[in-house]
DNA sequence: CGGATTCTTGAACAATCTCAACAGAGGTGG
DNA sequence: CCACCTCTGTTGAGATTGTTCAAGAATCCG
């Protein structure tokens, strides 16, 4: 169940998408404030956009609702657009050719994802709830980069946090036990998220459990093991299937490792 | 290999330089020539940058020899400056807190060490060879991004490789076996490597076996193993402690399950 | 040439994975 | 609104991979 947005309708499709349930342009809303009421106007790339970079933004991005599980790029498919996620969360994932696969993040607001070195995407990414992203052709991006210097140093910016965040990703997949690999991911997703009511800190996991193991280097089986583990030891309570609560930060960061 | 990026240079000097053979401001060569001259000119950051520009970065920079084992940026420490290699290798690694540590690549001529998202260093930088560096202030760095968008984007296509890279690893470490990694190191080395006067690819390994390791989440011993194994399977020659020749690159491209 | 470090090899051990079965949650259709 | 079906998640037991510990060999450096 999604619904669309807005409204117009040229959208090239050199990517699939499948499931999509409404593509829309301008329409809905006044074509030019399309992109100035965004919920992701003042996040992630748009950010850097001074308000009269908008309608051309708006002319030549196209709003896209998708269902979970959706496709979004493909790895080695030619990369021709980038998207800006408005809602929701996507998984990026590399495969190996046996079907291996191995999730390197997940993409919410504001993210940016298709970027490439080369001429074709380095990983596939697919929603893992309903999920709103924004497409703009890859030469708008350029075309942009070129004119506002502030637009390529917010790309940096980004970039640069992915790869400090994709290093501290290596150290936990080579240095750290399964246990320490759970602990460091629960803490990490709790200092983005709200508290509970009652000011304990929760974490919500809208993936499976697959897909957690998959980010973690774990098998979902380990993953459950580990869990049980945690919540055995007082540290955690399941609250509902995508929800957990964290009700000793503390231990969890004793048992997490984290990097000195 | 990893990298980092790119690197101009006044020299401040926070972070200790322990074994350092020689620290050369400008004197050896004409002052105005030092940056011209250098080897690394047609590289990594400086490539981006005119002739014009290089007395202001000459006068700013300093160019640094190191013995092997020399740490150069230390995880943790205020980041002020940035490197940029000249030549030798270097290590760039983190450190948990009990003592585990984590190869996150390894530098080579061009490669720029030091850049951080915040205000210290990420990681640890050690010479693994007697290398020489060249160290800039990271207001030199700021100041010329502004004046040439140029080198920004220069850094920012140096910062999206390597993230690339990162990524790479990241599936390496989640998702493949001890034989695949080795396989997969050993590939990735060769394709930046010249091969043997008789045309078979061969690679050199300056570093400790122990620092393959800790790049690859393997221990010493399991890659010890995996190399005998290699061996034995004829896909491998050891020439010397430091050199492997690939007598059956397709082999080992097998083994390596490359990514889709 | 000698001491020390690095590398290799062996054997036992431990962590995680694999396979398999069961339980629970969510969605569908009656 | 409930029953059914399927998919996801959990749990157990055994198999594997890679690690740990320890000793011997090779290499490096002075």
């Amino acid at each position: 169940m999604t619904f669309s947005v807005a409204a117009e309708t040229i959208a090239a499709a050199p990517v699939s998408i499948p499931a999509t349930v409404a593509v829309s342009g301008p329409a809905a809303a006044t074509e030019k404030s399309r992109c100035a009421g965004c919920a992701a106007r003042s996040k992630g790339l748009c950010a850097a956009l001074p308000a009269e970079e908008l309608p051309e933004l708006t002319a030549a991005s196209r709003t896209i609702n998708l269902l979970s599980s959706t496709p979004v790029v493909l790895e080695g498919a030619e990369a021709d657009s980038v998207f800006t996620v408005v809602s929701g969360m996507l998984k990026l994932y590399k495969t190996l050719p046996d079907g291996r696969q191995q999730i390197t993040g997940f993409a919410t607001a504001g993210d940016v994802i298709g970027l490439a070195v080369g001429e074709v995407y380095a990983y596939t990414a697919e929603t893992v709830t309903a999920s709103t992203v924004c497409r703009a052709p890859r030469t708008t991006l350029h075309r942009l980069m070129e004119r506002r210097p502030a637009v390529q140093g917010r790309l940096l910016a980004m970039t640069s946090v992915e790869l400090s965040a994709a290093q501290d990703q290596i150290l936990l997949l080579g240095c750290k036990t399964a246990v320490e690999r759970v602990a460091s991911f629960l803490l990490a997703l709790s200092r983005r998220s709200r508290p509970l009511p009652d000011g304990s800190p929760s974490v919500f996991l809208p993936m499976p459990k697959v897909d957690i193991g998959a980010y973690l280097g774990l098998r979902p089986e380990t993953l459950s093991r580990v869990l049980r583990k945690l919540e055995d030891a007082g540290a955690i309570t399941r609250l509902t299937n995508d929800r957990i609560r964290l009700d000793d930060a503390a231990a969890l960061e004793a048992t997490a490792t984290l990097a000195a």
